[in-house]
DNA sequence: TAGATTGTTAATCGATTAACAATC
DNA sequence: TAGATTGTTAATCGATTAACAATC
C-alpha cells in the first residue's frame, strides 16, 4: 500500500480491471501489456498504470504484468479473499433474485441467510440458503454479525431497516432500495444500486441523437 | 440549451436532483435554494448551480428554484416526457423482478413487451405485460422498433442478442449481463448495471476499517 | 545487447469551489 | 429598499495524459 488517500474513481475502475484480467486469465492469456490491456479497455496505458501504482508495484519493465498474479493482487486490494458474510433482507423478487443468480462467492461474498417476514417464503431454502423470519434478525445478528446486508425491502422500511441492523453491528449495506439512506455511525458504509438513475442517463442520452 | 459539451459527470448528477425535486414536491416544499438542497444532498450549492447552468436558468435571484419547476426542467433534460418504448429481452428472475418491481413508467418509458425462450412462460402476462416468444423478436421489432431492450439474458447470448436487437433498429440498451457488451454502430447507446462492480467498491471500503 | 515496458514525474486538462456583480 | 440568492467568471483543486529515465 504506497499511497495515503486513494481517490473514488481509482477504487471504481478496480473491479473493472478484475474482470477483465478475469476473462483474460480464463482465455489462456498470461501476460499483458498496460497498452494492450488499455485499448481493450478503451482507456490509456497510463492511467492504469497510475491507477496501479496507488497500490504498489506490479508489472515488470520490458514484460508488462502477469494477468493471473495481477488479477490476484486487484483482487486482494479489493478484499476479494476476506471471506466476508453477508445476508438479505427482503426476499421480494429482486432478493430472490440476486439468491438465485447472484455469484457471492465469486465475489468473496458467504450469503448466509435471508430474512422476510412472509409466512409462505420463511422456512423455505432458496438456493441452499434458508429464508428466515424477520423476527428472528436480531438474535441472528448477535450470534454472528454479518458484514453486509442487502437491501432488498420495501422503500418504505428502508431507513428503520438500516438503523435496526446499524444498531445490531453490520456496517455495509448493499442498497437497492431506491431510497437514500444513511447513519449516524461514522463507520457505516453504503453501496447503492439505483436502477432508475441508470436508466435515466440513458434516457438523456437516447433523447438526444 | 446552453453548453455545446455536457459532461459524464454532471449527468450523472441529474437524476439524483430529480429524485430530491420529486421528494420534496411530494413533501409539499414549495421553493428550495442551491444552499439547502445542496446541504440536503452533500454537496456545494456551487456545483448545483453550476450543473444547472449547463441547461438554461431555472431560478431566481432572492428567490431559489420552484421545485415543481425545477422537477420538470430536469425531468425533461432527461427525456422522461418523451414516452420511450422498452422491452425485456430474457425473463428469468432479474428480468421477472423489473417487470414486476420497477417502475418504467415513472421514468418516461412505456413497457411494451417481453421476450423469453421458455414456453412455461409464453403467453403469459407479468404485470400486465405479455411474455413473447424470443422467435417473435424480429418481427415484433420490425412492426415498431423499442427505444431499449433491457437485456436480461443468460451471458453467453449477451453479446449475440445486442448484434441482432441492433440490426433490427434498437439503439438504447440497458444491460444486466455482467457482460460488457458493444456495438460497431456509432449511435448506439448503452449502460450497464454491473452488480458485482458495485458490490467489489463496499468490499474495497469495508476491508480497511 | 536491443527492445519493450514499467513506475513515476511533469504537463495538461477538466471539474469543483469560491467569489461577486446582477437582480429579484 | 434591503436581503437573499441567482448565474457566471475566476481561482483552485484533482484527475488524466504525456514523457522519460530506469530496468527487465
Amino acid at each position: 500500500m504506497k499511497k495515503q488517500h486513494i481517490s473514488e474513481a481509482v477504487i471504481r475502475r478496480l473491479p473493472r480491471y478484475y474482470r477483465y484480467l478475469d476473462d483474460l486469465h480464463n482465455k489462456g492469456v498470461i501476460r499483458i501489456s498496460s497498452n494492450s490491456l488499455g485499448s481493450k479497455m478503451g482507456i490509456t496505458a497510463s492511467q492504469i498504470r497510475q491507477d496501479l501504482s496507488c497500490f504498489g508495484e506490479f508489472g515488470q519493465q520490458g514484460y508488462g504484468y502477469n494477468v493471473k498474479e495481477l488479477r490476484g493482487e486487484i483482487g486482494r486490494i479489493l478484499g476479494i479473499d476476506k471471506k466476508h458474510t453477508i445476508i438479505i433482507v427482503g426476499v421480494g423478487n429482486l432478493g430472490h433474485a440476486l439468491m438465485q443468480n447472484f455469484h457471492f462467492a465469486q465475489n468473496g461474498f458467504s450469503l448466509e441467510a435471508a430474512f422476510d417476514v412472509s409466512p409462505a417464503l420463511i422456512g423455505s431454502e432458496i438456493n441452499g440458503v434458508l429464508v428466515r423470519d424477520l423476527e428472528e434478525l436480531d438474535a441472528y445478528c448477535r450470534a454472528s454479525i454479518p458484514d453486509v446486508a442487502v437491501l432488498t425491502v420495501p422503500q418504505s422500511v428502508a431507513q428503520q431497516t438500516v438503523d435496526r441492523l446499524v444498531d445490531l453491528g453490520v456496517r455495509g449495506f448493499w442498497n437497492f432500495t431506491n431510497r437514500e439512506v444513511t447513519s449516524e455511525h461514522p463507520d457505516v458504509r453504503f453501496e447503492s444500486v439505483h436502477f432508475a438513475d441508470s436508466l435515466l442517463t440513458l434516457s438523456y442520452h437516447i433523447s438526444r441523437q
